[in-house]
DNA sequence: CTTGACCCTGACATTGATGTCAGGGGTTAC
DNA sequence: GTAACCCCTGACATCAATGTCAGGGTCAAG
């Protein structure tokens, strides 16, 4: 199977299949012509490794504990260095999440200083504001939005 | 007082203050040797600036509505962009807890499927898994490591 | 006059998967 | 033979604040 084949088969895009085999998630034979050439094993190893990606592992991460990963959904995490990456991500996943709350929090205290709103219902994780809203007249800052490059 | 000085009253980089500059997010006059001159009013704005990108926002985002903070912390929202400009982070930030509360649920599954530990409590937002934790053995992956850039 | 501590501008690097373009070739059907 | 697809490599762009370097001034103290 071509390269196009496996990108319509997974759902990656072309260029992304050429950039695993570049970072050596996946290998490909070569046709006479110099084409890649894969099989069906190849197309659900693209599909794991973008299940990965969209998990938040990057290619390098995925690297790292590839080749223990096995066919056997019951021994997923058998191989230490599955579990302990996924351990790894489950922390760092959970360390940005406190830090959007910290952010979500201040957020929150701001826009409640100001308006009388009462549908920010602020749940859990009571707050200590030191945070201090807004202030701060500064006169001359009128003209100071399009100075950034526009995407193309 | 010159950029070393905003620098070490804001904790702000003297590289960071004149890209704060250079955007348009504050003014500096300048002496005839063509330093930049700032007063106490810019080391209070830098600072605040700052607060402003720790909670997430970008210069872009504070430009669209440096011109109407003001000095009075009640009136913190009271300039609609501010609020709506909160509105819109909160709720940007709200979505990517969302999307990390997911991908921490799926990696929950996976790490519970394998590995018959119970520290791991999952509490809230029960899920309907169809995440299919691993499997798929691929044997000739073995040398995937080290084709990655080290940082110098 | 030299040293050291500042200041200046401009430019490149960082992160990392992906889009996109340039320039070139293969394959197939008409 | 030519149009229409597909493939190849290599390179640049994206996002955004910040670090860092090169190359060059300013100024006060010794």
């Amino acid at each position: 199977m071509k390269i196009g084949g496996v990108a319509k088969r997974t759902g990656a895009s072309v260029r992304s299949v050429r950039h695993y085999e570049k970072v050596g998630l996946i290998r490909a034979t070569r046709d006479e012509n110099g084409y890649r050439d894969f099989d069906e094993t190849d197309v659900l190893l693209v599909r794991r490794i973008g299940r990965m990606i969209r998990l938040g592992f990057t290619t390098e991460e995925i690297a790292t504990f590839l080749n223990c990963i096995v066919d056997d959904p019951a021994t997923v995490t058998a191989c230490p260095k599955v579990a302990a990456a996924h351990r790894l991500k489950l922390a760092a996943i959970e360390r940005q999440m406190a830090d959007l709350e910290t952010r979500r929090q201040k957020l929150l205290i701001t826009l409640k200083a100001a308006s009388g709103q009462d549908d920010t219902s602020v749940p859990e994780t009571p707050v200590h504001a030191e945070t201090s809203p807004i202030s701060l007249a500064h006169p001359h800052n009128a003209g100071a939005r399009r100075l950034f490059r526009r995407r193309g």
